[in-house]
DNA sequence: GCTTGTTTATCTTATG
DNA sequence: CATAAGATAAACAAGC
């Protein structure tokens, strides 16, 4: 009855937002951003169902890409022909899908219209743009093996030349000003887009979870598996952990459950990079990552939830 | 003229 | 059931 070739799974709507798809595509790039005509053609290469109706679909990611803060554009350099900007994550923007769910974020990154504006502005964003280039081939592609096991872009340098005492853990930046930092800047960019520009895997969780949570992602071959959903994800019988840092040691593998609640309102506003980040590192990449995943491998947004995991 | 972006409006749907 | 997030439509500007 159910025949993987022609209405199955190719009809079906992948579980996913537009926000979640574009997030995908962007985690799966090796710049962690992509021009628009990339994005479509990721979601393409991957999800069957979106090749049709592309006039549709495809209005609705743009409308989600602007209309959403939780990407930002960052425009190209004169020496690299193309159309349109790039499109990125905020790295601010963090676990958005830490419940679990791909359809559906439990908050919607808003940041302030402070922020926005600097954010858009801001003419660093070449700057760093370029930068990017010198420095990720110092690190290696995500890819590369012989690099750390889960999050290799972090390494070697950090926001300021890497004088800042070292090698950041994944969890110690980003997660920082991930969540509760809202008014951050450098200079009129957000600290975290600084380094986001800079190559950082931006949203600790996604970039993480990314490649190991959605098949597709990873495997850019020309042989797009059907979709996203159920029978695919065999691999996911695996916990998590073990699949990208076989060190074991990167990820505090804290039972965190589930968000308390975004209602942590007493972030001191500092301009530097410390901050009360106790809280913000604790709650939710770790989590995110033993507990979500499975659930996730389940596909449809039904499986989503959290709790029935920790049983 | 097409692609890329932005914005507004409305409808749908997941969640609490 | 109310609310907020997401989807879809559509108008329109800018750039190539």
């Amino acid at each position: 009855m159910p025949r993987p070739g022609k209405n199955s799974y190719s009809d079906q709507k992948p579980p996913y937002s537009y926000i979640s798809l574009t997030a995908m595509a962007i985690q799966s790039s090796q710049e962690k951003m992509l021009p628009l005509s990339d994005i479509y053609k990721f979601i393409m290469d991957r999800f069957p169902y979106y090749r049709e109706n592309t006039q549709r679909w495809q209005n609705s990611l743009r409308h989600n890409l602007s209309f959403n803060d939780c990407f930002i554009k960052i425009p190209r350099r004169p020496d690299q022909p193309g159309k349109g900007s790039f499109w990125a994550l905020h790295p601010d923007c963090g676990d958005m899908f830490e419940n679990g769910s791909f359809l559906r974020r439990r908050k919607r990154f808003k940041l302030m219209r402070s922020e926005h504006v600097a954010c858009k502005n801001s003419p660093m964003l070449h700057y760093f743009h370029h930068q990017h280039h010198q420095t990720k081939l110092a690190i290696g592609t995500p890819e590369t093996p012989g690099s750390v096991g889960r999050l290799p872009q972090f390494q070697t340098y950090s926001i300021n030349g890497g004088q800042s005492g070292g090698f950041k853990h994944p969890f110690a930046i980003e997660n920082i000003i991930g969540r509760d930092y809202k008014g951050m800047m450098t200079g009129g960019l957000p600290i975290a887009s600084v380094m986001h520009h800079l190559g950082y895997p931006v949203p600790t969780q996604l970039s993480s979870v990314v490649n190991s949570m959605w098949p597709h992602v990873g495997m850019l071959s020309d042989s797009m598996s059907p979709v996203p959903v159920s029978s695919d994800y065999g691999p996911f019988g695996v916990p998590m952990k073990s699949l990208y840092h076989p060190s074991g040691q990167t990820m505090p593998a804290v039972p965190v459950p589930i968000k308390p609640t975004p209602g942590l309102g007493q972030v001191p506003a500092l301009p530097g990079l410390t901050h009360s980040h106790a809280q913000i590192c604790a709650s939710s990449p770790s989590a995110l990552l033993e507990k979500t995943l499975p659930e996730l491998a389940e596909g449809k947004g039904a499986a989503l939830h959290p709790a029935l995991l920790l049983s």
